[in-house]
DNA sequence: TATTTACAGTACCGTACGGGTCCGATATCC
DNA sequence: GGATATCGGACCCGTACGGTACTGTAAATA
């Protein structure tokens, strides 16, 4: 299904409700769980990877909690699913080459390489603050910057 | 890591490969098994999806074998993929709603619609044909129309 | 028609990963 | 300094899927 995995599906709904609270501000793992109605180790475990990649900031002790380490407009969705799942890379060769049984037969790396790319640089152009509803209107969606006229099937 | 299915990997590959055949000659998945330098087995599971999801022509018995069933320039990555491993949907919401456990709190469902289109609508430029080297020179490929300027990081 | 070839479908097995639990480390507050 | 709250890391478990094997069925050939 070309899937983003599971918990990087949660990580982006638990970012873009940290985006949505006064920036700096700092919550528990307990309070976001709440927020995000996910159960609270899954929560747990997502918040300690984006903390370990440097996307959120960590405090530890009574009155701890996370926050994000830097604006939303500058956590991309890559970046995001990079810390969550790893690198992105549609086959095992785009990520670094030698995975492929054996390249020397295959010619079809390097448009792959290409396709790969492409999808990266979506990714990249997408940020956490593009995901929120506009902060005065409710529910109204910030529409994105699609790169190219969008066709649909 | 974003990741196509393994699955779906080979079956790319075999489909190049079938394509740079000359048109309409089948091959038994045997052969086909030996060309991509991959077992049997998963050859012949890949080979069997692709034939059901009509994008391959079987033909049973003595002689029998598998086929494009159309041209290489007119099969797409998206096409590959669905057939391989069902519909392209980034997060579970994506493919239908009803999904995600709780739509009714969850804001960012339209955006992320929207990422999803935009990477379908890449996996549906691009062919099969597109992946193979010219088939005058050697080992020359054909540049991809990339949508947008690529911006690496 | 008998035989051989090769695809179709089903069922089975092992690993990988999402999901969950437990204990240790650290900062705040009394 | 003790108590409490919260994060960090290691470990365990169940499911899902890639990989495999086996049996059935259709087509070609002699
Ligand atoms: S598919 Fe990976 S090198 Fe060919
Ligand atoms: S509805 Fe699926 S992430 Fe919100």
């Amino acid at each position: 299904m070309l899937r983003v995995s599971k918990i990087t599906d949660h990580g982006i709904v638990i970012l873009s409700n940290l985006a949505s609270e006064p920036d700096g501000s700092t919550q528990s793992a307990r309070e976001i769980a709440a927020e995000a109605r996910l159960p609270l180790p899954v929560v747990s475990k997502t918040l300690k990877r984006l903390a370990r990649a440097g996307i959120l900031e960590s405090h530890r002790g009574a009155k701890g909690g996370y926050a994000l380490a830097r604006s939303p407009a500058e956590i991309t969705l890559a970046d995001a699913i990079t810390a969550l799942e790893g690198p992105i890379g549609l086959m095992e060769c785009s990520v670094h080459l030698g995975q492929c049984s054996h390249e020397s037969t295959c010619t079809i790396r390097g448009p792959w390489q290409r396709v790969n790319d492409e999808i990266r640089a979506s990714l990249e152009r997408i940020t956490i603050s593009e995901l929120l509803p506009t902060p005065g209107g409710d529910g109204e969606l910030i529409p994105l910057r699609v790169a190219s006229g969008d066709r649909r099937r």
